[in-house]
RNA sequence: CGAGUAAGCUGGACAGCCGCGUGGGCAGGCCGAAAGGCCGUCCAUGAGGAAAGUCCGGGCUCCACAGGGCAAGGAUAACGGGUAACGCCCGCCGAAGGCGACUUCAGGAAAAGUGCAACAGAGAUAUACCGCCUCGCCCCGUUUGCGAGGUAAGGGUGGAAAGGCGGAGAUAAGCGCCCGCCCGAUGACUGGGAACUGCUCAUCGCUGUAAACUCUAUCCGGAGCAACACCGUGGUAACGCAACAGGCCGGCCCGGCCGCGUUUUGGAGGUGGCUGGAACGCGCUGGCAACGGCGCGUCUAGAUAGAUGGCUGUCUUAAAGGACAGAACCCGGCUUACAGGCUUGCUCGCGCC
RNA sequence: AGCGGAUUAGUGUAAUGGUAGCACACCAGACUCUGACUCUGUUCGUGAGGGUUCGAAUCCUUCAUCCGCUG
């Protein structure tokens, strides 16, 4: 992921979910919030009420997979978080990514020619 | 062929495109004075049999003591061996279960002492309630009443009632008081390295509970890689120096903010600890086995918000859209979860030769 | 990842190995014209499996769930 660093610090994931803009559906809920900076920040929530940790991995790589694929349609200089939720363990790679773009158009995070897509 | 039992192995393979962690290389590119960093590209490599639970044992690090002992607390428990060590493993003994192969067992001491045994029952570690027998009293008994004494054979309760069954002699009635058979304990003898065992002999007939306290024997200092070592921002304290000076913001005045160095404490963050080890594979060899010895060969994750993913195709398959499940300092075990497949030994039953 | 603790009725909480108790709540009845308050009564049980014991909430063991500490 050539324009994305990893968000890491407990802070920013607080700051985020109380200023940033919120999508959410079954599968995944979505933070998204202008930093300013040149590239991107991606955080990826998976906790422990999704399962064990074989399915708490699964559920992170395809969901950096999904953001991997699709980075060159985002905008830049956006803080995004990726919640997932308990369906997200028990759904495949393309509901994840449905799910994914769905949110991501609600919230204005696709650059604007690609919003045909 | 069917049913069962024990032990072991396996836990999909291959290919294409995009992508990730670690290590190494490139007269490669960019930044930089340099050290070096970033990017690109190539090569190698990259989760398990339980990585899990954290139930035991060790290595390693720090703290305490540093010569050892006792006490307290904790752990273990037939016997012999294996191991670095273990509460683990192997062999064997005993007990229980199974027709059998085989499985299970915290399996020392209750005759060193203390405690507990609810309810029921006359009585719970000793006992006379009913009953049986004898004697005495009275209204003189065949029955019935009162009192004294003997008696554990019979009654019912209970998990457990003082060895069990049968019998004669004996007795007022009875009792291992005696006899035959059986059971158990201890000692002698036999076999065995030991636990233990067996034909016999002698003595004896003792409730259970130690996963209650306890006794005996052996072992154990505490904490844990978020340990620990180093670098080190801001802050704290001490000392020294400087304190009408200087620096920063501000066009200037006015105004606002800030001491410097060394040491100590402290610990945002970073580096090490970090993976070559009681390692793995093959062959020979000692041992019933667990396990050990020798020789040759191999290097096989090391992340730090945490790397194995996404899409597609082929094959094996009943099913590959997945069984259980993700290393986090490292080993030896134990326990728990697990779709399916394979191999071997043995037992029982049926059939055929 | 390492370490420590807990689990009893719907809720909170007791119980020396020997009939599992108390309070609130729920339900029913009484009181009242009705409701509340009050009184009486019933129901609801030891997280799961295995073991020791005559007998386990309690003792031992294996799991499950929950909570806390270390940044």
């Amino acid at each position: 992921m050539k324009k994305t660093v990893s968000l890491k610090e407990n802070h920013l994931f607080r700051r985020l979910y109380q200023k940033g803009k919120t999508a959410a559906d079954s599968r995944l809920a979505l933070y998204v919030r202008r930093s300013g900076r040149e590239k991107n920040r991606l955080g990826l929530t998976v906790s422990t009420k999704v399962g064990c940790a074989v399915v708490r991995n699964r559920v992170r790589r395809r969901l950096r997979e999904v953001y991997r694929l699709h980075e060159n349609q985002l905008a830049d200089g956006m803080d995004v978080v990726i919640v997932a939720r308990v369906r997200a363990a028990h759904s495949s790679y393309w509901q994840l990514e449905a799910s994914f773009l769905k949110l991501a158009d609600k919230l204005g995070l696709m650059k604007k020619g690609e919003r045909e897509l």
